[in-house]
RNA sequence: GGGUCGUUAGCUCAGCUGGUAGAGCACCGGGCUUUUAACCCGUUGGUCCUCGGUUCGAACCCGAGACGACCCA
């Protein structure tokens, strides 16, 4: 664990690096690459040995020094650069006695190096350089995990997360794969004219969602200022001010504990669609879903976990006291008695308090009991309208909302809403969750009254929805923990 | 917050019932001009996570703590 600035492997490298540093070009960045490992790999693939010892390609490669076999006078070295890898050949024929010498006593594993030469084919058959010159363009001095068996304490991989990336393909591929994600996710937005915006990450009241934020402060206005949990409310006051379609993909910060499933500070993509409701929203994520794993994977069916998932097919639809009858088996007249629900909480363990409603507890009983159920792609809508302080209110039934949740692998991915654009009636709710937080709710809603007065010069008919990115990057590169899709998941410090 | 498991060489891991700490890779020395985790020979390398206890004697047993993984709340 505590990697000691004194063991003998280090010490001899620094000893290597101080000879290098005697030399003219240590640390020089005059090295110029021609050729990327996987381009040579695939633009030769079809030359054979003798095709290749005619041609007389010129090439320069660098990269990471992964593999070494000295075998006397000759030596093949295997290089990893960002594309993949190439075997180079060192000869001392090639490189004279002086070249050689210096890759003898000199390069380790792990050295970042430049080499020249022309191409060959071996007789395995693998693209090899034939080397004619080298430079060493950093001296390394600690040494790379095993060769063969790498990185796979989960502690170092996250904490040193360069030497997992080093190390193992799969973790260079998951973050390849996020990045395509957030590329194809700005390309659906911006294509259906949605404008990418970037609001506060500082706020001074809290908003859009329920949870307890990061408090800090601010020195010279002497302001308290929470880290946002959720960009909900600001994007929602550009839609008042007439950008009917917005979206935001950056991070929101929520003072919780940490699981495979929680991180503090997460991505959320959110986007506003003024002039729509959330059956349009519906509608528009199973298509984002199903094009974005088709872009991303080349199909729209992966496997998470020993599940198959398809993206193609719609998610199936629930409302929320449906799923409560087909997951947990009640009968739909119990799931609308308070007092059943209730005792049956109670009996459960559950922590319920007295002042709950029928919604409360329903949303309970769902997280108790549905949702780690919900492995195929499921919408559940008409949430009761008393857990969505900010979501419209139903026509035909006042205590319930017109709000969806998506669920896949049993777990929240998206969470939308027609929004709730009557002020007075959002005032309403706010002074419900701060009558809440009064009574101790610490993940109530504070009354924003900024806000309200914003509603005041009129937010359109609007839908709105939030996407967890993380939770998104886990089904399609089938990580099991969000941390493997987090380059730098939050650690308590340690003494590494 | 609770439970289970883990922490031994730079890395991957053994270590029996408590009796002087082991292997492979890497490193160092030697051999080897088409290898593929190269191979062969010979070395080197340790705060056994920390602190305390039990014991003639602790990597191992007991207690407390640190860090991590998973599960539960």
């Amino acid at each position: 664990m505590n990697m000691s600035d004194d063991n003998d492997i280090i010490r001899t490298r620094r000893e290597k690096l101080s000879r290098w540093r005697e030399t003219d070009d240590a640390y020089a960045n005059d090295f110029r690459r021609q050729d990327l490992a996987a381009a040579l790999q695939e633009r030769y693939a079809g030359q054979d040995k003798a095709a290749l010892e005619d041609s007389l390609v010129a090439t320069a490669v660098a990269g990471r020094v992964m593999l070494k076999r000295v075998m006397g006078k000759a030596s093949f070295v295997t290089l990893s650069d960002v594309s993949g890898q190439i075997q180079c050949y060192l000869t001392r024929d090639g490189l004279g006695e002086a070249g050689y010498q210096e890759f003898k006593d000199l390069w380790d594993i792990g050295d970042i190096v430049g080499i020249e030469g022309t191409l060959m084919r071996t007789n395995k058959g693998e693209l090899t350089v034939a080397t004619s010159n080298i430079r060493l363009l950093n001296k390394t001095v600690r040494p790379l995990p095993e060769k063969w068996h790498g990185l796979t304490d989960t502690e170092a991989r996250y904490r040193r997360r360069y030497l997992d990336l080093i190390m193992n393909e799969e973790t260079r591929s998951t973050f390849r794969t996020r990045s395509q994600i957030l590329h194809h996710l700005r390309h659906f937005f911006v294509e259906r004219d949605f404008l990418e915006v970037e609001t506060p990450m500082m706020h001074a009241i809290p908003g859009g969602a329920a949870a307890r934020p990061f408090v800090t402060h601010h020195n010279s206005l002497d302001l308290e200022l929470y880290l946002r949990i959720a960009p909900e409310l600001y994007l929602k006051r550009l839609t008042v001010g007439g950008f009917e379609r917005v979206f935001e993909i950056n991070r929101s910060f929520r003072n919780e504990g940490l699981s495979t499933r929680h991180n503090p500070e997460f991505t959320m993509l959110e986007f506003y669609w003024a002039y729509a409701d959330y059956r349009d929203l519906i509608e528009l994520t199973g298509d984002l879903l199903a094009e974005l794993t088709t872009k991303v994977l080349g199909r729209s069916a992966f496997n998470y976990q020993g599940t198959d998932i398809d993206f193609g097919k719609r998610p199936l639809q629930l409302t929320m006291a449906e799923s409560i009858v087909v997951e947990a088996g009640f009968s739909e007249s119990q799931v609308e008695d308070p007092q059943f629900m209730r005792d049956t909480l109670a009996a459960m363990n559950q922590k319920v308090e007295a002042s709950w409603g029928i919604g409360r507890l329903q949303m309970a009983m769902f997280e108790a009991r549905v949702e780690e159920k919900l492995f195929a792609p499921t919408f559940i809508t008409h949430y009761p309208i008393e857990v969505s302080p900010l979501s419209r209110r139903n026509r035909d039934n006042p205590d319930l909302s017109d709000r969806f949740e998506l669920f896949v692998g049993g777990r929240e991915i998206a969470n939308g809403f027609s929004e709730l654009n009557d002020p007075d009636d959002q005032a309403e709710r706010f002074r419900d969750q701060a009558k809440q937080k009064s009574e101790g709710d610490l993940e109530a809603m504070h009354f924003d009254a900024d806000y309200v007065e914003a509603l005041e010069y009129g937010l359109p008919p609007t839908a709105g929805e939030g996407i967890g990115i993380d939770r998104l990057v886990m089904l399609l590169t089938n990580s099991p923990s969000i941390r493997d899709v987090l380059l730098f998941p939050l650690m308590r410090p340690g003494n590494v």
